[in-house]
Formats: structure tokens, sequence, C-alpha cells
DNA sequence: GAATTATTTGACCGTCCGGTTAACTGGTGA
DNA sequence: TCACCAGTTAACCGGACGGTCAAATAATTC
């Protein structure tokens, strides 16, 4: 009943980019609804609040990467190609967006999360919910290796939260030095880090 | 010639304690001033901008903890116990903001470089040149600790790298998760890196 | 085609934002 | 002692902020 409208998934994807690519703080709700071709009245149709937005807006992102990560972290993938592909992944997609915007502009969870951790509660929860989808990737992939012989680590949960830090790290880093060449070593990064057998280049 | 003043100083402060435990974007000159107990004339008589006291700032808190640094990787000091001490700073620290304001705070230039790296160059550009000189004290440690044969690593600069993106990824983590006790993989995580040589426990 | 209801519209609200101004104050150096 | 000037004060600015609302509209269901 009603009309229909795709003002909804317009909002959640002007949201995204702009917050993506500024801040939390630096993206007005104006903001978004001109991006989005959507009046202000329809923002408050559809969402309660600007960080209510933003919450759908990661769970709406994640849902669209999530086939990609699906088919990369595939158990038909050996893992440690699994990791590796993942890396690049992370290099192709932050250096498109690098010559997109001009800047690297780092993982969209870490970013809301680094800024709004200790101002909204709501954002903080949502950013380390998605922050944790990733790492159970990662876990299995790790947790994989270890039984296939194929790395040198004790323990793979605690070796997967090593792993994770540094990708985060290594993405802050590059995005401060807006420098996606940094991202070439998060594969080396993470091999060293799993003690990872060898293999001819 | 004229009266003299502490207000720079009050607000330098300020804006560090302000800005840390929540964000620029979420810190408004007016909240500043009501800390620092100044008159926004007189803020405005200090600095020309919000963004050059945020930029100062930083800056005095690093020469603020610059005798602290140098007293931790004094070249007395073996270079993996700098390291080592290094990571305990880290952990104290933060766990003291956290006991203070209930919440895991970071690494104030990497929050700041995050947040700012697309929207302000000037505080990017700040925030590199402050993570770049921490990183030089890492590059030195591990460095001598590669000339003493006490790690595995190849290439020291490169190493050190890994070293400081882990570290700010392991904060990162911590703030969003809002868990001090992630930290206590700091020094796990940066010997693994290294390949330093085990030393009992 | 009428009733229903989700969506759209754009004007509106009070507040807070970063920043400005001009008059005033008081410590310092000569 | 007194002139100078760094520092202080508080009112003020225009615009942007997140959020509200009541009336208008169009798609859907029956």
């Amino acid at each position: 009943m009603g009309r229909t409208s795709d003002a909804r998934e317009k909002l959640l994807a002007a949201a995204l980019d702009l917050i993506w690519t500024s801040s939390y703080g630096g993206v007005s709700v104006d903001d978004i609804c001109v991006r989005a071709g959507v009046n202000k009245g329809s923002f408050y149709h559809f969402f309660p609040s600007k960080s209510d937005l933003a919450v759908a807006a990661y769970e709406a992102h994640w849902q669209e990467k999530r086939p990609a990560m699906d088919a990369v972290f595939s158990s038909q993938n050996p893992p440690l190609d699994r990791l590796i592909d993942w890396c690049r992944c992370i290099q192709e997609g932050q250096t498109e967006k690098h010559q997109q915007y001009g800047f690297v502009v780092g993982c969209p969870y870490a970013n809301a999360g680094s800024e709004l951790a200790t101002q909204d509660p709501k954002i903080r929860a949502k950013t380390q919910e998605m922050l944790d989808r990733g790492f159970r990737y990662i876990e299995a992939a790790i947790a994989d290796a270890q039984r296939q012989g194929l790395i040198d680590v004790a323990d793979a949960t605690a070796a997967a939260k090593q792993v994770s830090s540094c990708v985060l790290g290594l993405l802050i880093q590059a995005k401060i030095e807006n420098d996606p060449g940094l991202l070439s070593e998060l594969e080396p990064t993470m091999m060293r880090l799993l003690g990872a057998k060898m293999v001819a280049a």
C-alpha cells in the first residue's frame, strides 16, 4: 500500500560515499540529501537520525560487499591464497578510490569507529560488529592454513587478531600519508606474521 | 612589553584533552574555551583558527612527551628492551585514560589523521610528521637490534614500518572494542614481526 | 474509482558553529 | 611615572546544523 521509493537506497549510498571520503562530522544531513537528490523531510521519514542512517549505511555496504568476500574466502581457494587475494582486493580498492578522489580513504568501518567510538555507542558497536565479520573470514583462513601446515602459528585466533590489526594499521598509515603504495606491504607483513612457508615468487 | 598570560598554554592543553577524548569535529571552539577558562576573543588572539590550534596542540603534546620517549629509547637501553618498555608505556597510558574517561582513547595523532586526512591538509601533514617522529625511534631500535643479531629481519626500515603500523592498528582495535586488554598483544605481535630470538619469560 | 497509505515537499525551528570586532584593562619597560 | 601594547572581555555576525511539521501527492489495493 502507498507509493514505493528508492530514496532510502539513494540515501544509504550517498551517506556511505560522503562519510567514507570525508568523515562523519564533516558531512551534514543536508549534504547527504543533496547528493541523494532527496528532501530533508524524506530523510527523516526513512531514518530517525543521522547516526541511524550511518549504521544502516554500513550494514548495506557490507551486504553489498559480502558476495565478493565469500568468493575470495571460499574454501575452494587455498587458505593462503584467500589472504593474498584479499590483500590484492584492498590494494586495488584503495588505489581506485585514490584515483577517484585524490585520497586514500581507508576502511569505512575503522574510520567511523576511530572517530566516534567515544561519542556514539551505536556507531561504536556497529563498527565493532562489522570488523568482527571481516575477522571471522581471516580466522577461518588462518585456521585452515594451520591445519594444512602452511604456516607456523600456535593459536589461529590470536594470529588472526594480529593480522587484522596490522591490516587496519597499514590502512590508517596509508590514509595519513595519502600513499596507496604503502599497501604493497600488506601481503609481506601478513606472511611474516604467520610464519608462512616461503614459496617461489 | 604588555601583559603576560598562560591562556595560550591552557588552550593547548584543553584542546588536546578534549579532541583526544572525543574528536576534532565533536569539539567546538567554545568547548575548548570553557575548559581552558578563556574567552573566545582570547582564543582568536592566540590562534588564527581551530585547526591551527590543533596543529599547535599536537606539537606541544610531543614536546611534553619527548623526554619520556628519549628515556625509553635511550641507547643505554638494550634495543629490544626499548621496544618492550614502549609497549608497556602505551599499555599503561591507555589503561589510565580508560580508567579516567571510561574509554580507550587511542593515539591522538592517528585519531586526528584518520578523521581529517581527506579534509584538512595542514592537520594531515602534521599528524604524518608526528607519527614519523615516533617511527624514527622504532627504526633506530630495530636497526640496533639487527646489528646485535637479536632479531631476524632483512630490512630494518621496512620492519619498523610494519611494527609501527601494527601498533597503530592495535590501538584502533582497542579503541573500537573499548578494551585496553587487547594491548597486551602489543609486545608479542611486535616480537613475532621481528623474529626476535626468544628469551625465557 | 474510491479509499488508503507511503512518500514527497519545502518552509520552518531553535541552537550552535567558527570567527569578528571594538572597547577596555593592566603589567612591563623605559 | 607613564606610555605602550599584549591580553581580555562580551557582545555580535551570518550561516550551517540536526531535526520537525502539516499539507500535498501518487501509487497501491480493493
